[in-house]
RNA sequence: UGGGGCGUCGUAUAAGGGCAUUACACUCGGCUCUGGACCGAGUAAUCGGGGUUCGAAUCCCUGCGCCCCAGCCA
């Protein structure tokens, strides 16, 4: 392969491979496509969720890779479902994930005129017709899946007076649902979308865009394919279940003085386990009050995606990972996880914080001194520098990294045991105080002061190393962790969605305890808290109180390890 | 005999007559002041049955399974 080849093949595929970008190579090798046009076209009817990520991610994606665009569209034909809130939030959201659609923002309702010229064309070609049949007649004529359907009485009726009909449609003269404009092609066709479809319906309805300039307005079929031939979109992409619209596509692309002739192929949609993908779904949630709202962390919406903490690039890398093919698919949350933990550990400060504190004395320090230790913020990257924290007698540890009788192999402070205390001292467990009902309730602790920094100089190692913060300097927090919305990889496949819904999605921390510079510094930047995970501040903090969202736990062998001897100890 | 689409490691994908690819997950080991990260190794797949061919995941035949379609939603 020749320089110009590979240099050629890396711009429009950049690695990517897939029979989408295979589609576009070959158009544009055989001249088919002077330079590619794709659109991303979101319903203002709701927020966008991660499957609409994946398809962003390829529009845009295959549009910069060959040097072309990809055009912003709303596909606002319905007016009774969409809302001008949405409309500004999906910009904000395409925004947030990275995208520029330049000067192409198209809204489906900017075509309306031409749109409906070209209805007008249709019905004169006797292709299009009035139908006077309610809505529940046209269900029955349609027939079923195994059954031709019928004729409408209105089929033949002459173009003129369908014209006629058609333009007081639009005059307003009807009421909701008294007539449709529907395209003429097959009622005995074995594809239901060629049943004489609907492509024009009544509905005095406020347009978010439009207001009351039209009561009449196209159903998606009537206005998607024809929006990408005005707006010169060369591969329109779009998911499986349009595939049936196909051949509709094409016919109305075929008998209609359109300007270009665009393509539609469609690829699987996004299924990410133990969540919902479909707009209804998450709807449904909102409005239930299953979640807080469409930002809930443990909401597969862009922003929920973002309260929780995940960074746009992160998201892009898992839609680059989990490819575009056809075969249906359930894609494992580890994947995301992976994407998010891979970001942000080269990205994120190091901090220390006691999300379940336990108090440890050290009986063997000065009451009342105070001493800073130099602690690194960010391993992965030298130039994150380091900082200050304050070590004194009073400490908290992690509850969990205690334990009166430990097993084998548990590394961590336990009676007698020493452990390092991060970037501090040795300390050696001497007893554990506990309470009337018997839990532990404090530790008391000596230290070794030849130990400070973290290194024995006499060359003694020990096999844990456990983070903590001083008492008396700590700040207090909430840290709100997160689990999977649903307790199933499929929600709602035997049965109603909402009784797959895990009642343990969200913990609380309430009393939690974080080393002082997280109080000021950052707040709006993720962060890992050691040997725990990453985390991110949550809007509901206020200036005396930080809240923080746990966006993914660190590895925990340790946690695999207990498991594996649980289910040996039986 | 409605129409359309899809079946490759656990998951997501690549290869489109010539070594079944890569990533995640998993397992084991190394390293480590995060049981993190990192490094190394390993387990693991072409839906079944025929056929063509020197050679089939790929082509042909046949069977099976799964998904989508009967909105005046998109």
């Amino acid at each position: 392969m020749s320089d110009a080849d590979s240099a050629a093949a890396a711009e429009v595929g950049e690695g990517a491979r897939d029979f989408i970008r295979d589609i576009v190579r070959a158009d544009l090798a055989a001249g088919r496509s002077e330079s590619v046009v794709t659109r991303f076209p979101p319903e203002p009817n709701g927020y966008l969720h991660i499957g609409h990520a994946k398809s962003m991610c390829l529009n845009f994606g295959v549009a910069r890779e060959s040097g072309g665009r990809c055009h912003l569209r709303f596909d606002d034909t319905n007016p009774v479902k969409e809302e001008h809130e949405y409309i500004e939030a999906i910009e904000a959201d395409v925004r947030w994930m990275g995208f520029d659609w330049g000067a192409h923002l198209y809204h489906a309702s900017d075509h309306f005129e031409t749109l409906y010229a070209w209805a007008e064309h249709l019905i004169q070609a006797g292709l299009a017709y009035v139908d006077d049949l309610s809505a529940e007649a046209i269900r029955e004529y349609r027939g079923t899946l195994t059954e031709p359907g019928k004729d409408s009485p209105y089929r033949e009726r002459p173009a003129e007076e369908s014209l006629d009909l058609f333009r007081r449609m639009r005059a307003g003269e009807f009421p909701d649902g008294a007539r449709v404009l529907r395209a003429r092609i097959d009622m005995a066709s074995g594809n239901m979308n060629l049943r004489d479809p609907v492509i024009y319906r009544i509905l005095h309805a406020r347009h978010p865009r439009t207001g009351d300039a039209w009561c009449i307005y196209p159903t998606y079929d009537f206005a998607h394919g024809q929006s990408d031939a005005i707006e010169g979109v060369t591969h329109s992409l779009c998911t499986l279940e349009f595939e049936d619209h196909r051949p509709l596509y094409d016919w109305l692309i075929a008998n209609l003085p359109v300007p270009t002739v665009p393509r539609q192929y469609e690829f699987a949609r996004l299924n990410l386990a133990y969540t919902v993908l479909s707009k209804r779904r998450l709807i449904q949630l909102v409005e239930e009050g299953h979640v807080s709202g469409w930002d809930d962390p443990r909401m597969p919406t862009l922003r929920g995606l973002r309260r929780r903490g995940f960074p746009p690039a992160a998201i892009r890398d898992f839609c680059k990972r989990i490819g575009i093919a056809k075969a249906d698919n359930l894609v494992e949350v580890a994947l995301l996880e992976h994407c998010a933990r891979e970001l942000l550990n080269k990205t994120a400060a190091r901090r220390m914080a006691v999300l379940r504190p336990l108090k440890v004395v050290i009986e063997n320090y000065p009451e009342g001194q105070t001493e800073t230790l130099k602690a690194i913020n960010n391993p992965e990257d030298p130039s994150a520098g380091t900082r200050q924290v304050p070590f004194s007698r009073e400490l908290y540890i992690e509850a969990g990294d205690f334990m009166e009788a430990p097993p084998k192999k548990f590394f961590r402070l336990a009676p007698g045991r020493e452990v390092r205390l991060r970037y501090a001292y040795f300390i050696t467990c001497r007893e554990a105080v506990k309470d009337a009902a018997g839990e532990v309730t404090e530790l008391r602790c000596t230290y070794d002061p030849t130990t400070r920094g973290g290194d024995a100089p006499d060359g003694r190692k020990v096999k844990g190393t456990i983070h903590w913060v001083s008492a008396a300097h700590a700040i207090s927090a909430e840290v709100r962790l997160y689990d999977h919305l649903f307790t199933v990889p499929v929600p709602g496949k035997t049965g109603d969605v909402l009784d797959d819904l895990n009642p343990d999605s969200l913990t609380v921390l309430e009393a939690c305890r974080l080393e002082p510079s997280l109080s000021q510094a950052a707040m709006g930047a993720p962060v890992q808290f050691e040997r725990q995970g990453y985390f991110c501040p949550d809007p509901d903090a206020t200036p005396e109180r930080p809240v923080f969202n746990r966006t993914v736990a660190l590895r925990d062998t340790w946690a695999k390890i207990q498991k594996k001897s649980q289910k040996r100890g039986g």
